[in-house]
DNA sequence: CTGAAAGCGCTTACAG
DNA sequence: CTGAAAGCGCTTACAG
């Protein structure tokens, strides 16, 4: 301590007393970092994706961080705006992409900006990520509902063409096989709408023309909740007639009569790896090269009375 | 045009092979203007909120501004470091000020950054706000219940002090005290819990203390969540020995069964409502003074199958 | 009309 | 050790 205590005691006085506030662009602007994180996401309205915003935010705050999000609504355009407009502005970024912003993330990569990809990721790309193990997920609840002899079970998909909606449907198509269950009229697939509504007469109409299916997982949140409103609709019993699972834990789940059982993601722990995976690249000197490393977070089945 | 469209086309085309970005922080610190806006919002997982920022997001875009957000979660600490972490980062403010943050608020407006209050406001403090008819909503919805030959209708508040809430508290005792149906005990006050299923054991004692209530109204979107798990834990059933009604629409009140009855806030009008109070003091040059005006905007009371 | 220079508010390398 | 000066990347008032 070169500075009196006195001293510090009457510099503080006086910032509170004119109220002084440093000017972040400013320092920004010398340091070249912004103590920012940039955190892209599909959709913030989304459940899932406001409770990982949340947990990254808290996670960040504990480094001194502060999280700007943004979403993508699965448009391309959109999110590499998205990173043009952030990336002088956040010290690193967060992102879920979707399938045409990887020329755009491969461009953010070259700049050496620290990035992670959550959610998803690309195969080929050598770009650090953190997600949910998907398969290992679609795959259990599967084998749980052929235990529960159930011979006709339907996956709902949207047809997105991104790396985590392929692995849940792939792990469908593996156990279904393997048991010599699998069917192709039995797997949806609809395209991605922005108004998640038009989900329900789609599933609707699936359900009337497949009237053997006794189980059904629906590969994302807003299908579930759309294809729940379908079944009800056509009074069709969950899980009398259709044993009912899905993706994601909403409210809207763990409240509904009956409670709809889900393969749960690790929110916490997908946002607190994400942020490691970036704090390694932030502090890594120009010499030590953080590792190029993915990590693939497992979920947890949660059985409610939908099964 | 000075510039000739060679020219204009010769400098983009460079602008895109070296992949310049400007630098906003350096714009910033120039011009003194960041083109951002602070959204400080209650809890943005919660659905209103979670669709409040959305709906602004899409306003500022128009007109040229990006969005920033924060939650108080009703912590007043928490709010007014919001402010002071965000007000040399932004050009102005939407805020949803919890009880403690007048003194961070009312300092705030002394530095003449443009400020509008969303969801709630000071009523002694001449600063503009933006919101719904919380007085009119809950008014619409007893009168309803009443005219439904309803005479025991109880209460659900949170106890916050806030002015959205009192109000609509005052407009539910104001209602059952002219028609003579008022009691006391058909009003639940409950502590602001962070863990909003501390709310469901509440209210669920609440029930069994009250048996012969007919109605409720739930003054917010979570209590009417875990006060409708508490009525189907109870097994009472809806609207058959109780009608229910709540403030907010959600995803879970239409996808609940049966449909919850809501008094819904037009999001988008307070969005649209507060950006213009906002782009006003923007706005404004030093000699022409924005208006200190309020903006009530009406409710809708959705009926569905709960009433 | 146009180009060069000043300056926004910080941080930090550097001269003394 | 300490204080003054340079410079981050823009914008714009101003000199020529």
């Amino acid at each position: 301590m070169r500075i009196s205590e006195e001293m510090v005691k009457h510099i503080q006085a006086i910032i509170k007393k004119t109220g002084y506030i440093p000017n972040r662009a400013a320092a920004s602007l010398r340091t070249g970092r912004t103590h920012v994180i940039g955190l892209i996401v599909e959709d913030i309205a989304n459940a899932f994706f406001a409770s990982l915003a949340k947990s990254v935010e808290s996670v960040a705050a504990k480094v001194g961080y502060r999280v700007v999000y943004g979403s993508t609504e699965n448009d391309d355009g959109k999110g590499n705006d998205l990173i043009q407009l952030l990336a002088k502005q956040v010290d690193g970024f967060l992102i879920t992409p979707s399938t045409g912003m990887k020329a755009g993330v491969q461009a953010l990569k070259k700049t050496r900006k620290p990035l992670v990809l959550i959610d998803r990721y690309f195969p080929d790309e050598e770009i650090p990520f953190a997600l949910v193990d998907n398969y290992g997920g679609v795959s259990q609840a599967t084998e749980y509902l052929i235990e529960k002899n159930k011979k006709n079970i339907a996956f709902v998909n949207v047809a997105l063409d991104q790396v985590q909606m392929n692995e849940r449907e792939r792990a469908f198509v593996d156990v279904m096989s393997r048991r010599g269950l699998f069917h192709k009229k039995l797997l949806l697939r609809l395209p991605y709408y922005q108004d998640k509504t038009q989900y329900e007469p789609r599933i609707r109409s699936f359900l009337q023309k497949q009237p053997g299916i006794d189980a059904i997982i629906f590969a994302t949140n807003y299908l579930g909740m759309f294809g729940i409103k379908a079944l009800k609709d056509l009074d069709i019993a969950i899980p009398g007639k259709v044993a009912v699972l899905s993706f994601d834990d909403t409210d809207l789940f763990r409240f509904s009569s009956p409670a709809i059982s889900v393969i749960s993601q690790p929110v916490q722990e997908i946002a607190a790896q994400a942020m490691r995976l970036l704090l390694d690249q932030m502090n890594a000197g120009p010499k030590k090269k953080a590792a190029d490393e993915g990590v693939l977070v497992p979920p947890q089945l949660i059985l409610r009375n939908s099964v």
